[in-house]
DNA sequence: TTGCTTTGAGAGAACGTTCTCTCGAAGTGG
DNA sequence: CCACTTCGAGAGAACGTTCTCTCAAAGCAA
């Protein structure tokens, strides 16, 4: 009684073997004609085709996996899918991955180490030949490194790591930091902050400083912090003052805890004139907590997000973002991974694809527009 | 000279027969001591556990999924992962999934049936234990037959299919649409356009009919056609005319093209005074359109949208919507899928999801508010 | 015809796991 | 002390492919 849903019933898929039998030729011989390699008479080939397609017959790759070593397979480590950054950027890995005849596996980390740990160990368990990731850590890396002791070539997504030997696509987050609230300065504002989605923990030092020293190694940490460090820099060079306060930090991805630390930075006793949204949750956030307050963007709140979503030219009034190509994040380290599991050999290279401050209105002049080195 | 970026150095990946020399015991001893199957002493269960740690073994799936045909991996199928609906929905059949201890094979279709069929195919081939599927079509399904018949267990996704003996999760579109353009209706409406992103060809009977007739069995085709006669069936419902040229349908996906499409929706000679969107490109596009064509909403054009997404409460005037719930979407196709794959076996089974009509600003009352069956 | 190469095809190993079979050793009851 | 069960461990097959080896037959030059 097969229903047809696919549960009990299922005859057992035709194999080599029964191809062979169906042609009455050997195993060896069939295995020759259907995979094009070794020596087959034309005729034998024809018969044993034939006998394929009589019998729907198609490879069993896991088989041919465990044989040759290749699974055609590929990992993704990235922290939330419905996140609309890592989606695109998903889709373009895909993409080239198809054009190379490969899969992907896809696996959520949710930002957090121990979930993206046993994430690659199960992708390394499923033999894929390559992985993108876009780590949890930058420093915390012992499961990727042992991955490329296996074999296995990695390449960061949206985070670099001088700890790790690898490719990594990124954007200079600093400099689009910096870029993007020396805009706000040169427009007047003085008083800037500063919401991010990252936990305060991680970086206790640079959120704590808030305005002495420069910073050192680029790309050594998580891209928020690198944004948080572009901001001050960008603070110290106007000599505009940067009190932790204005910085405002919080767990990761939820909208809602977003939009309440940004309502507690507009609550300041002495509020910004201006803030800078260092990702698209966050710049969110900014958004819904002025319009619950009844600021008008730009004349009571001039603002900065980040990342160009549709949603930005839908809104009132369109949003001034740093833009970054997620799409094409994605294919390169897609590009990287690949050219690595042909065989390339060489030190991991760090590409920075460029990102674009589009100016719209969402930031207005302040005071007495007073320019500055 | 390895340089640690995981090409060429790479050595072997530890085996079973590894731990067993190390441990000095037979390969079938090992493989019971660390597959917890079959009878070990403890003293040498402990003993080979020991040599694997020290040698970092961890199994080859694939060689264990030939030996037992299981490959603990599921296909997922869908148009677009970098639309909202897809990744969302994608996120939840992850989740489900790896409570299982499943991982998930992505795959896009880009809404073509061949580019669909070939990453069927491709899945079955790795042995994939079952599949989610947005299908392209609901009744070119040979090739979802076919998986169901080598025993890969199928579960539509958004889209079901008479012709397709599989579960399948999706929302009821007609009563979903009927009841948006009711709302618009019972405010006064009567000239009501729509605008949906499906390829005319698919649906010409359903788009040339405009106000005649009475529909068939539901769910017989994708969402959209759906949606385009739960609209007509309320528009006849409340005698009001719906002629061919006031539902306008765009390509697939892309939000340029439904903007010029709405934006042709909103230049007739008599211009509807209400719209309803099918879908969330269709959404962005008629809100677009409107913006630049310099209408108030909902003072000069009152709309419904489709999908409740971030921005709809983030642009001015928040967006009345129909809202789905893409996430259970996700979780109980999977849900479904998994009871499959544990073998349990009955007949397909349509679930159908609530949706709702989240009424905010979009849409005004129009002329004399009349009431009528 | 002899000796050589080329061609086509089969036998069988290998990949790394799981699992059945077998068999000796140890334990137990009468 | 012997028959009988239980336990622990090894040998080896199996999954479905790929690929090496072998070998017979055929082709060809001397």
């Amino acid at each position: 009684m097969a229903t047809g849903t696919g549960t009990g019933g299922g005859r057992r898929r035709p194999t080599v073997a029964d191809v062979a039998r169906e042609a009455g030729v050997s195993v060896a011989t069939a295995g020759r004609a259907l995979g094009d390699y070794g020596r087959v008479g034309d005729d034998l080939r024809d018969r044993v085709k034939a006998a394929a397609d009589r019998l729907g017959y198609s490879p069993n790759v896991v088989a041919r996996s465990m044989r040759s070593g290749g699974t055609h397979s590929i990992g993704f480590v990235g922290a939330d899918i419905s996140n609309p950054f890592f989606a695109t950027a998903l889709r373009g890995v895909c993409d080239v991955a198809r054009e190379h005849g490969y899969e992907a596996i896809l696996t959520n980390s949710d930002d957090r180490l121990d979930v993206e740990r046993a994430a690659v160990q199960v992708l390394l368990d499923k033999q894929v030949e390559g992985i993108v990731v876009a780590p949890t850590s930058v420093t915390d890396v012992d499961h990727l490194k042992r991955a490329q002791e296996v074999g296995v070539p990695i390449v960061l997504l949206d985070r670099s790591s001088s700890a790790l030997d690898a490719d990594s696509v990124v954007i200079d987050n600093e400099m689009a930091a910096h870029d993007a609230v020396t805009y706000l300065l040169n427009l007047g504002h003085r008083r800037i902050g500063m919401l991010a989605c990252v936990d305060v923990e991680e970086s206790p030092e640079v959120v704590a400083r808030a305005g002495t020293g420069r910073l050192q190694a680029r790309g050594a940490a998580r891209p928020s912090i690198d944004r948080i460090r572009g901001y001050l820099a960008a603070m110290d060079d106007y000599l505009a003052p940067s009190s932790a306060d204005l910085v405002r930090c919080t767990g990761l991805g939820s909208p809602a805890q977003a939009e309440r630390e940004a309502d507690a930075l507009l609550a300041l006793a002495q509020p910004p004139t201006a803030v800078f949204a260092a990702d698209n949750v966050a710049t969110q956030g900014v958004f819904r907590a002025a319009r619950r307050r009844g600021l008008a963007i730009p004349g009571d709140l001039s603002m900065v997000g980040f990342d160009d979503l549709d949603w930005t030219t839908l809104v009132d009034p369109p949003l001034t973002v740093v833009a970054q190509p997620p799409l094409d994040m994605g294919r390169t380290a897609a590009e990287q991974l690949f050219a690595r599991i042909k065989g390339e050999d060489r030190p991991g290279e760090r590409i920075v694809l460029p990102t674009e401050l589009i100016v719209r209105s969402s930031a207005a002049g302040h005071g007495a527009q007073k320019r500055s080195a």
